[in-house]
DNA sequence: CGAAACGTTGAGCTAGTTCAATCCTGGTGG
DNA sequence: CCACCAGGATTGAACTAGCTCAACGTTTCG
């Protein structure tokens, strides 16, 4: 299977790809390479002249405060990319890590311009992109300031769960190998992890969900939802 | 001075505009229309048919929640274009409003795609502008996650006197008539009134900055940077 | 002047933090 | 096969940040 697959089934969540467009990014030129679990390959203060999608695993955004502090802005996951920006805002105000072992396409600003210089349907549906992640950006604002821990945590849980459903991440019987460790929600939440200990406990012990050995298993999704104030036209699905 | 002018200037804060991309804006039909105070003007779950932008006063975007509670995400100064990105993801997730009494200028989405289809520099222009706010969202992510209510109204604070100046909306000693209450501001960061007036008034006894009658003064521009954690860098604006 | 909106403060409560200890669980070397 | 180790998960206890309720002061404006 081409790298770009991954890339391609991505953005057909959220649009209509003419078989122009389809064909212009299988053309495109992609270097695959590897990442460590832990290593930043996208450091805040760099200027770029590529972007990357990932094509297995999940990558995290994050910024780095004078005081050691961390605030992670995104996880990525298949098809994603997290860098698109790059191409019109070149110096990255943010950290870009994988969180685990990760396989990564990259591919040059030089020929993400050319494709959409030739194809003006196909530049609209990556700007489009950036639009929906500036979307998801201002629900994390809401859960980590209106929404508080327990409300927000549920909204994040079920934010992923729907865009890893969205690109087939989730097994059959509906649970997913959540990618992250409660460190990593605790970075993204901006709380204490003893705290989101806590929090997925509550959600744990209320039967709405829970996660254990690394599985995460959703039992009540229309409360989970209820709970969350969660309402996913944010995320411009096609399927939904 | 025509109408259009404000949006070309905001534009010019940040981005090089060519003498082509000027003259296609001059030509944009511009409806303007002025709100009361308060007034919403977007609907969250609405769609659009056109995009604003600001002459004279201030926008908030904001969220509500099941429960009542509310969100804000941004506020928009002049020549911003709070709903650039209804062009593209057409429907709503926010509500968008008047602050105070506000001039608007109204373009048809029909004839913005026209000028970004006469010029991919001014299409680029205007995506980047939707990048920068993208940026600004992950800034407040952190304000109302990790940075919590101190470090992040002095970021907040940073923030607006940065993008106010660059659209020249400063009175000559550096003090500006802030056009928010200490409700908004406590929206802004997800907490409550009570403790936005205790966060101010813990600024303005360490001689950083006070709000009074209005009035925004800062009084140690260093200190509340350093305080903050500032770093102009994401909002991109060439003069710095 | 009077009303309405905004700002300020105290007091008691709740949500979230830090510190520190303990417990899993999976992997590794012998 | 087992001992050991590291990273992650869990819990208790004491502390701090932030909330709500309620009262009162101040500014603005008709």
């Amino acid at each position: 299977m081409p790298l770009v697959d991954a890339l391609i089934a991505k953005l057909e969540t959220t649009a209509r790809l003419s078989d122009k467009d389809r064909t212009l990014l299988a053309g495109l030129p992609v270097v695959m390479k590897t990442l460590k679990a832990g290593e930043d390959f996208v450091d805040q203060g760099s200027v770029l002249d590529q972007s990357a999608f990932v094509i297995e695993g999940v990558l995290t955004k994050y910024q780095v405060f004078p005081d050691g502090g961390r605030q992670t802005v995104s996880f990525h996951f298949k098809g994603e990319m997290p860098d698109l920006h790059s191409v019109l805002v070149r110096r990255m105000d943010h950290t870009i890590s994988a969180i685990r072992d990760t396989t990564i396409g990259v591919v040059r600003h030089e020929d993400l311009r050319a494709i959409m210089s030739q194809s003006s349907s196909l530049a609209a549906t990556l700007w489009r992109e950036t639009l929906i992640d500036a979307a998801i950006f201002r629900q994390w604002i809401a859960n980590n300031g209106k929404r508080g821990a327990l409300h927000g945590t549920a909204h994040l849980l079920c934010e992923l769960v729907t865009r890893a459903k969205a690109v087939g991440l989730l097994s059959p019987d509906g649970s997913w190998f959540l990618p992250l460790t409660q460190q990593h929600l605790a970075d993204a939440g901006g709380i204490s992890i003893v705290h989101i200990n806590r929090t997925l406990r509550s959600l744990r012990q209320s039967g709405l969900a829970a996660i254990d050995q690394g599985r995460l298993r959703i039992f009540d999704w229309e409360k989970l939802v209820a709970l969350a104030g969660f309402d996913p036209l944010y995320l411009h699905l096609r399927s939904t």
